[in-house]
DNA sequence: AAGAATAGTATACCCTAGTATCTTAAAATG
DNA sequence: CATTTTAAGATACTAGGGTATACTATTCTT
């Protein structure tokens, strides 16, 4: 189908490619959500043949989760300095509803299970190749909280660290909603509790 | 009414044949695990046809699970009474465990995935039917706690209450296996500060 | 520049979840 | 019984994830 001799001359090769790509993939996502997503329908688009798909992403959910990360709402990295530790945490979890809102959380579940089989729900939020940036951001709070007086961060299990990630996934992955009334609730109800206990 | 109790009746039919589903699909589970275990090879050795289980299981992880609950090791419904929030919550969810152990975690994890897609986490461990026996043991778990005193079970929301499922299955699909040490730190850094947190 | 190595292109293919269809046994109804 | 309704049997089919293969354009190496 591509024909060589005309917008295309050349073969494309390596990030053109591969920009290509992911420039479908997110197109395509954004008209019909991750269910319908296919990956014969986004090679076409990209005038690129499924292996090559498969040779950069080593399954649908990869591929799209790669596209959201470059494309969609970027997590604001700034880290909120409120002077209080739940309003901290308010603010930053507040910062990840945006990518759900931007799709409706349903049809990014499916997505979202996906990817748990492939890796861990603290990594969900990771680019492939950087850091975790959520779970570095939760640090960054608790330290400050920690410098008040709040809390000991050096007391905090990387199970307790990860918690986060967890209950705003496991809302996602429940109820297809993560509003702001849940977003207090998890905070004030579990998450300060976990971080301010006495040992 | 016609008893027609034949020896060998041609057509099998309702519970008799869903039976024989049910036993050739716990048997293939234990042969291949979740991940080879195909709805063909069920019916096959069923000697049924697809759509008799399609017209039981609204899908595979449906089949699966049911067959678990079924012919797998069965919950205790016996709720520990130590005298100990603490100890009653590891005793407790250490019976989970056998599950996971029988199979090994890893055979499981695609259908703990799987089964996200249709039901939420707090409901993994329901029979389709049946209410959550997880859920309403730690209810009453928490209820004697209430009775010493260790805190106030009117206070804890539903969010709080599934924390217990939620954090376990995270677990299996996470780390593929939980053991007793890894139990332990739940309730000690995470359980026991959330339920007896004070608002 | 020649040849090797790399990574596209195009296409066919496999596998399995899930569905549709048509026939027929068995049960329910009366 | 005769008739109607239900559900099993057999089988074909669709769709999509993922792989394999044969070939070729581009780039790398010498």
């Amino acid at each position: 189908m591509p024909k060589l001799e005309a917008d295309h001359p050349k073969r494309r090769r390596g990030a053109d490619l591969e920009n290509a790509v992911l420039s479908s993939a997110w197109e395509l996502l954004q008209e019909v959500g991750y269910q319908d997503f296919t990956m014969a329908e986004v090679a076409k688009r990209a005038n690129a043949a499924k292996p090559v798909l498969y040779r950069r992403w080593s399954e649908k959910s990869s591929l799209a989760a790669t596209a959201i990360l470059k494309f969609g709402p970027k997590l604001d990295v700034t880290i909120p300095d409120t002077g209080n530790l739940r309003q901290d945490l308010i603010e930053f979890f507040n910062q990840l509803i945006k990518i759900f809102d931007m799709f409706g959380a349903e049809k990014l579940k499916g997505l979202v299970t996906d990817r748990l089989k492939s890796i861990p729900m603290g990594k969900l939020f990771s680019a492939s190749n950087s850091e975790n940036k959520l779970q570095t951001a939760v640090e960054q709070i608790l330290k400050q909280a920690e410098k008040r007086g709040e809390l000991t961060v050096a007391e905090l299990p990387l199970r307790v660290l990860h918690l986060p990630s967890v209950l705003f996934i496991n809302e996602v992955v429940d109820q297809e909603a993560v509003t702001r009334e849940v977003i207090a609730q998890i905070v004030d109800d579990i998450l300060v509790p976990v971080f301010t206990a006495k040992k």
